[in-house]
RNA sequence: GCACCCAUAGCUCAGCUGGAUAGAGCGUUGCCCUCCGAAGGCAAAGGUCAGAGGUUCGAAUCCUCUUGGGUGCGCCA
């Protein structure tokens, strides 16, 4: 199995360009290759692009940190590409790009289909887990994290040239299965699905509604809660299910069915795909493989009525339990269908990574999965990764509820920021020549794009407050605002059609325009960051400064309103690039912006 | 009890493998539409980066401790 090195291709931006021959520069004179790391300037005010690696280097060479910075600066005498290269303070060195070389890069970009974005030197088979919703349990705004971050992940990756699949990894198979026949055998007691004796064909609709079900579940895991008698009949379901009973399959089928399609519209509203909707369920087949693999093994062991893995190290800091596999009752357990799916994915798809888009309040259980996973040869070391995701509180800082203490459906968050949109629209007197099925669409991106750029410009692991007010407000650093520039060019572009203005060679004069195409040129690293951490608020950050720096351009820089051709075709070909770029960083971010709004 | 995560402006959050004057948005106070869409732009005020030590030429960032939050710890997922 080869090692992957993370690497990245096709990579032209600046920062890479610079750090190459600052490298160079430092090895030619003696110096670990790592000074010559070249970062954005923290000082706009002073240069574009600064290295440190001077200050880093002196000291171990027992030299003068400005005297190594001077032998570095003498390696880019005549670089066409700067027109200015200080020595500042202790000794960073200050890169300043000549405009000709800004105009170069953008041109370059204009010209590039892939906008500036590196690919991957690797291609590797990636699967995404989306840590599944459950069945029964309707979908509230903590799902939106796991969804959205995941979606997200899944198109960058994608996009840098890896194989990924995403799979929605359904919970469909536990306790609460269990506790849902139960609850239906003992409100519908007459069903054939609990008669044993049955040997004709189940009905083929569904005994219970979405509505039953999510009435059903709370309910009946109350009830095993406080009800041993009850609780244990839910188990003995459970095992039954398991081992395969036939009505208890065929109403089980239904259960599934019926969750399925409210997720197939939550997830279908979020522009969320899946590539597999698969579930824990279709591991099953696997276990019984498993377990006998295990026991050959010799890593299975009976404990306390159960079969456990032991997957604790010697060095290790805390306790890590066991991985249960066999429950005392005889039935599996999540840690069992995790493996075994770790086992059907390795059968089926030999992925090179398998990435759990999961609550971080999972990492002990992934943690011991994933070891036992190592220790039975399922995966190599490094394989498999929890990119956690931290909770979603309210304003009060618990987890997230309704005004009047209730959860909030996703559907319903939705809705609600539909009519939030809606009425914005109508406020403003906006988008009145559009046909109703085209003012909905626009509605809907508004309200869609608000509440995922606010989950993706935190950092995945953050818990964050959610403020359904601060979401809609649709000002600032919003989705919304990142639609609104997008339809301020796609506005330009239509005008420049009617005035036929065409786009033609950039030419970088302007401070606006420079600060642009630096930010243009900033994407190749935000994808390559975005990738490395699985942190898509990298991603996030970087468009909405495009947007911004967009704004700021608008602002200055008049594009049809003068009276120099040139100055016109160069101005529009940069909104025009920019539009792009904007729009392939709201695509990654699984946004899409209107027409108009 | 043990372990993990977190603490940055009034509020919500960024801050890359340590580097110059710690950044956004909201809110507050001023400006800016006879000019491509003001869901916008410009400017100002606002921070002992929880506290204390340590490593370092240099720490919000790395290490230790303290305080204060959150989370998890074999038969629910």
């Amino acid at each position: 199995m080869p090692a992957f090195t993370e690497a990245f291709t096709d990579t032209h931006d600046f920062k890479t360009q610079l750090s190459d021959s600052a490298q160079a520069a430092f090895v030619a004179e003696g110096f670990d290759a790592a000074a010559g790391r070249v970062n954005a300037s923290d000082r706009p005010d002073l240069a574009d692009f600064q290295c440190n690696g001077a200050l880093a280097v002196a000291k171990a060479a027992k030299a003068n940190p400005r005297e190594v910075a001077g032998k570095i600066v003498s390696h880019f005498t005549d670089d066409a590409r700067l027109s200015k290269l200080e020595i500042a303070g202790p000794g960073f060195l200050n890169f300043t790009l000549s405009d000709d070389a800004l105009s170069a890069r953008a041109n370059v970009l204009a010209g590039d289909a892939r906008l500036g974005a590196p690919k991957v030197a690797q291609q590797r088979k990636i699967i995404i887990d989306f840590g599944g919703p459950n069945v029964a349990k309707p979908m509230h705004v903590g799902h939106l994290r796991t969804a959205v971050i995941g979606e997200s992940l899944k198109r960058i990756l994608r996009f840098l040239g890896d194989e990924v699949m995403g799979d929605a990894h359904f919970g469909d198979w536990g306790y609460q299965m269990g506790l849902l026949i139960v609850a239906v055998s003992d409100e519908q007691p007459d069903l054939p699905y609990f008669d044993a004796d049955f040997t004709g064909d189940y009905p083929t609709d569904a005994p219970v509604s979405l509505d039953d079900l999510e009435r059903l579940y709370p309910l009946a895991s109350n009830k095993g809660k406080a009800d041993e008698a009850y609780r244990d009949r839910a188990k003995k379901a459970t095992r039954e299910l398991q081992q395969g009973r036939k009505g208890y399959r065929a109403l089980w089928q239904h259960f599934v069915t019926v969750s399925r399609t409210a997720l197939i519209r939550d997830y279908g509203a979020l522009s969320v795909e899946f590539d597999w909707w698969k579930g824990e369920s279709d591991a099953d087949p696997f276990i019984e493989g498993m377990i006998a693999d295990l026991k050959a093994k010799g890593l299975l062991e009976p404990d306390q009525g159960a079969q456990i893995v032991r997957v604790a190290k010697p060095d290790d800091k805390k306790d890590v339990p066991p991985l249960l596999v066999v429950s005392s009752e005889g039935s599996s357990m999540y840690g069992t269908t995790d493996l075994a799916t770790i086992v059907q994915r390795k059968t089926e798809y030999q992925p090179d990574l398998t990435l759990y888009i999961v609550d971080q309040r999972q990492s002990d259980h992934f943690e011991q999965v994933f070891r036992a996973a190592y220790l039975a040869g399922y995966a190599h070391e490094g394989q498999l990764e929890h990119a956690a995701n931290g909770t979603v509180n309210g304003t009060d800082g618990k987890p997230f509820k309704t005004r009047d203490g209730g959860t909030l459906k996703l559907h319903d968050l939705i809705s609600q920021a539909e009519e939030k949109a809606t009425a914005r629209l109508h406020e403003a007197g906006l988008g009145e020549g559009l046909s109703e099925a085209a003012f909905a669409d626009t509605a809907h991106k508004v309200a869609i794009a608000a509440l995922k750029f606010a989950e993706l410009s935190n950092h995945r692991l953050t818990n964050y407050i959610f403020d359904l007010d601060r979401f809609m407000s649709f000002e600032g650093k919003t989705g919304p605002y990142l639609l609104y520039q997008a339809v301020r060019m796609k506005s330009i572009l239509r005008k420049a059609v009617d005035q036929g203005v065409a786009a033609g060679v950039i030419t970088v004069g302007e401070v606006a325009e420079r600060e642009l195409v630096l930010l243009l040129d900033g994407f190749d690293n935000a994808l390559k960051e975005t990738y490395l951490k699985r942190a898509p608020n990298i991603l996030a950050d970087h468009v909405y400064k495009l947007a911004q720096g967009f704004s700021k351009f608008y602002a200055a820089c008049p594009v049809l309103v003068g009276d120099d051709a040139g100055v016109k075709a160069s101005r529009l070909a940069l909104v025009r690039l920019t539009l792009r770029q904007l729009e392939l960083g709201l695509d990654l971010m699984g946004l899409s912006a209107p027409e108009q709004m």
